[in-house]
DNA sequence: CTACAACTTCGAGTCGACTCTAAGTCAAGC
DNA sequence: GCTTGACTTAGAGTCGACTCGAAGTTGTAG
């Protein structure tokens, strides 16, 4: 295969990134991304405009933002320039909600962490009898 | 409705945990709660003791623990004492999991966080412009 | 006696995000 | 010419966790 420098197959597209190719075709297919570019023969081949949109994109999943509100970033993108206030109002917004998820996540953590440390003062406790009892 | 202290129907039960009554008789049928008690007419009181551990599940979901786990927890609370060990390492276990998702949260953030930089400079340079050329 | 509200059950439906399947195309190697 | 493997498509299936709906029962208020 004359492999075009800089243009990936969806195989090593998924490598790349990652991502299934299942995942790759369906984040097109959802209009997450645009239609890729296609070799002669119809293949996909992503350029590294479309990898780097498509890592930060997986940045965005990975902290829970939904496809739908991903799709509305990268419309912006795909828009052009002048619409960077609308960008970075979006990435705030996300970026409060992540901020106050993980909050959840702590406190949460807090009140497991209090059992935690009850089980392991009743170990200890368990411990110290069997010391006593010896 | 003679309300025995203490005991809760569903729907009390349902604004104290903010569960709705569908999920608390879906945690029921899925086995995640044992069979509730019931008054003679065969409506669901919860006791303090369902509320209590009602709370602490509610904890673990909301660090993302599935279900199917929560059951194991449930069981051996069910199972009485001499299992704590298996409490504690199970609660630990899952507190290793919550951390490395929340490290993974603030790495990605962290990647978002320079692109909301880089459209906060962008946005700083075109007021620089408009001031320039006023 | 009737209306109403609060429950009951069980099964079906929803949602988001994949994930997989089947059937087809195409180029390269033997 | 045939097989193999990497791709293509459209559509169906899966999974977890609810969420809802329909039909029935019960107990109280008017």
């Amino acid at each position: 295969m004359i492999t075009h420098p800089d243009l990936l197959t969806i195989q090593q597209a998924a490598e790349q990134t990652g991502l299934s190719e299942h995942t790759l075709r369906y984040y097109e297919r959802v209009g997450l991304l645009l239609p890729v570019d296609r070799a002669p023969n119809g293949h996909r081949r992503y350029a590294p405009d479309h990898l780097r949109l498509l890592q930060f994109l997986i940045k965005l999943r990975a902290t829970g933002m939904p496809i739908e509100q991903m799709k509305e970033y990268a419309a912006l993108i795909r828009a052009g320039e002048g619409n960077e206030g609308e960008r970075l109002r979006l990435l705030l917004d996300h970026k409060q909600l992540v901020l106050a998820r993980i909050q959840v996540l702590l406190d949460s953590l807090a009140v497991i962490d209090r059992k935690i440390e009850s089980y392991q003062e009743l170990h200890a406790c368990i411990n110290d009898d069997s010391v006593q009892a010896e």
